[in-house]
DNA sequence: AAGTTTTACTTGTGTATACAAGTGCAAAGA
DNA sequence: TCTTTGCACTTGTATACACAAGTAAAACTT
């Protein structure tokens, strides 16, 4: 069973998709025009089109007509990890994360509040709690439950510096294309207390979340605890 | 000075998207097919695609090859996190808003944190708060300042029934497109205690945001705050 | 020198066409 | 009767082309 390759336009989003991130192309840059990208990839204008709404999409790029395709830079937030605080810009540099319980493969019956399959049900799912530390400071306490389906070596794997949406799109190839989310403010309870360093009533953001990725029948879940006194959190939408 | 027709698929889009708004195509049921629409609408397929992929982007249709396109429905609970604004979020029956302040035109220097251009700050803008209630519940309060560049008429309109997104696009023809937006808990203060009747350190979600329009240079700003505790806020992402 | 027009680029919209690939059902076969 | 095949539908991908419209700078005119 061979994997099909991707279509054009995917493969040429990806690639320029990987150009920006990489810093190749810096904010402000000037995307070669589409004719050029035709001739340079050996596509027409639709189809280089299509790749290029795609980066528009995600954030990536704007266009202007009669100029061309500037370039954004990475898109903040897509998977909320950014931040704004009274510090300005956080490189990840300063961001540090605590594995509190280690990926471990355990029985769930529903994850935060979404329903699970009974397939879902039947193999378990990958669980762990991790901290993150802005400048030596907690800031996100993260609960992540995984279906464990096709996902070997998962936990023996390193979250240490990357993130998980990067593990999954580098070594599995699941690419979040999006999801659903519940936000609420509470307060902190004990547990939170204690990892955040905060007083009882401290405000609490919580997000429940459903990642829903490029395969079509697999999703995963976190709930996320953040301390938004010091840094609140940013995005698009 | 003509406004120029919108584009074809931009048309079909519109009239589509007000098919599944007003239920007259209901969630589960299947779209014509792309032919069918292209007879209908006298266009060609990359056209109806194009309107189809805005559906789709927007969440309102998703896609089966071989099947067809599937009804979702409006986008979900999302009110606050999406583009469709408060009053999609319940259904329309249950939210009642109160105008606090009513649209008036006022100075401004900048906006939640948002910096604003000299031209923005030099015609003033159109402020106004206005509270959102659920069932006879107050839950949202949310403060809105908008460039009064080209808006006649605007601040005596009405905004009972109708969203501001809403009246922005009908009678405007503007859109949002996107935007960025900060997100945090904060525990209630004096006003918001009043207008939530919520007791002193209740947790309160605040959300700052820039809204951008389809109009290159014209974006505006809300901050808002929620009361999540019987309520919490839904969205895709 | 200053203002205007032209020109050569860019992206935006739209048509016409072709074939690939997934779905579901009906007809033909065992 | 059950299974398989085939067909008619659907959306997905891609080519090739044409013209509209916005932008910026060169070329021309005054």
């Amino acid at each position: 069973m061979a994997l099909k390759e991707a279509p054009h336009y995917r493969q040429l989003y990806e690639k320029l998709r990987k150009l920006i991130e990489e810093g190749t192309f810096q904010r402000g840059d000037l995307l070669p025009s589409e004719n050029e990208l035709c001739a340079a990839h050996h596509l027409t204008r639709p189809t280089v089109r299509k790749a290029l709404d795609m980066l528009v999409n995600d954030g990536f790029i704007i266009r202007h007509q009669g100029k061309g395709s500037i370039v954004q830079g990475k898109p903040k937030g897509i998977g909320i990890l950014s931040l704004t605080g009274t510090t300005s810009a956080i490189g990840q540099d300063h961001l540090t994360t605590q594995i509190i319980v280690k990926p471990r493969i355990q029985s769930w019956e529903q994850a935060f509040g979404y329903e699970i399959s009974e397939k879902e049900r039947s193999v378990g799912c990958i669980y762990l709690e991790r901290l993150r530390l802005i400048n030596e400071q907690p800031v996100f306490y993260d609960i992540t439950m995984i279906p464990n389906l096709n996902l070997p070596r998962f936990t023996s794997r390193t979250f240490d510096n990357r993130s998980l949406f990067e593990i999954l799109r580098k070594h599995y190839q699941i690419e979040v294309k999006g999801g659903e989310q519940k936000i609420l403010a509470i307060t902190a309870d004990d547990r939170i207390q204690q990892h955040f360093g905060v007083k009882k009533n401290h405000p609490i953001l919580r997000l429940d979340r459903k990642m829903e990725t490029n395969r079509p029948d697999f999703a995963f879940f976190s709930q996320i605890y953040c301390n938004t006194s010091d840094y609140s959190l940013i995005g698009r939408f």
